[in-house]
DNA sequence: CCCGTGCCCTGGCGGC
DNA sequence: TGCCGCCAGGGCACGG
């Protein structure tokens, strides 16, 4: 669920708390998260120090003495700073540090994945390597000229990280019902002055989002006791039953390429 | 190469 | 009240 607005808050908000602490020792109660040998984790990491978090679409870089920590939190993933309280039942990374405090990796379906790299070596990381530019850095003509080459729904494109970066479920919903684009037309359809329109939103809902600190539904929350607001401004997504903000017509949920997808059947064709 | 499908995983919810 | 089964979904592996 965390897509680009609530991992950038993420990181606004965890940078500030972390910068500077040094990792003295890493427990993984549940080590499949690691995707490495977990003891050359183990040893690599300690005594690095955090100098800072970057971003990269959904993807959050720690960038550390010598090493680059990767982290994507797929569906659910949080973190939260404590000191002694107890490793509570879906921590599954504790971080350490020397100051006492440590950092924890919460997730309850276990879907994201921490990864080790060489500074240098960040943009060799498989995930990050393929992404393509988020949507204020998109090159209009050539996005346009790839969605005329491809067979599938706009949705579909817009999910894809290696077309576009940082849009998720929530936001693609919201993009389209914005550009007025119904999600099953197909990107070969699409013509150019609507892709522009469909980039130039995309890129205003997400900076819109950053703004408000992301949006919290179901179970996203950056850190303990933040929450975002631009679930207040959803137009579409999450809204099934409820009037459209333009026409009143009661906004559908259908399914595409097996994602639950909010449409105004009137405003999207 | 392109596209569709299934997998990972668990809490929450609907149905009875 | 309790239990069962199914759904949610980002990224990736795999197969046609």
């Amino acid at each position: 669920m965390p897509e680009l607005p609530e991992v950038e808050t993420v990181r606004r908000q965890l940078i500030n708390l972390i910068r500077d602490e040094t990792i003295a020792r890493v427990e993984a109660p549940f080590p499949p998260i690691i995707t490495h040998d977990l003891h050359w984790f183990q040893d690599t990491i300690k005594d690095q120090v955090i100098r800072d978090l970057d971003r990269k679409g959904k993807f959050l870089i720690f960038m550390l003495d010598r090493h680059a920590m990767i982290i994507h939190l797929r569906m659910e993933g949080r973190f939260h700073i404590k000191k002694d309280e107890p490793v509570l039942k879906h921590e599954h990374a504790i971080f350490h540090f020397a100051s006492g405090r440590n950092l924890r990796y919460h997730d309850v379906r276990k879907f994201g994945r921490i990864t080790l790299v060489e500074k240098d070596r960040v943009m060799h990381h498989p995930g990050i390597a393929a992404l393509a530019p988020e949507p204020k850095h998109l090159d209009v003509n050539h996005f346009y000229r790839r969605l005329k080459h491809k067979r599938v729904a706009v949705k579909t494109a817009l999910l894809d990280q290696r077309l576009v970066a940082g849009l998720g479920n929530i936001y693609v919903d919201e993009t389209l019902f914005h550009a007025g684009i119904h999600p099953k037309r197909l990107t070969s359809s699409l013509t150019k002055k609507q892709v522009v329109r469909m980039v130039e939103h995309a890129t205003h809902v997400l900076a819109r989002a950053v703004e408000l600190g992301g949006a919290t539904i179901r179970s996203y929350q950056a850190i303990t006791g933040v929450h975002g607001r631009f679930q207040n401004e959803l137009a579409v997504h999450t809204k099934k039953d409820e009037p459209c903000p333009i026409c009143q017509t009661p906004i559908i949920k259908i399914k595409v390429g097996g994602r639950g997808t909010y449409v105004c059947p009137k405003c999207q064709q």
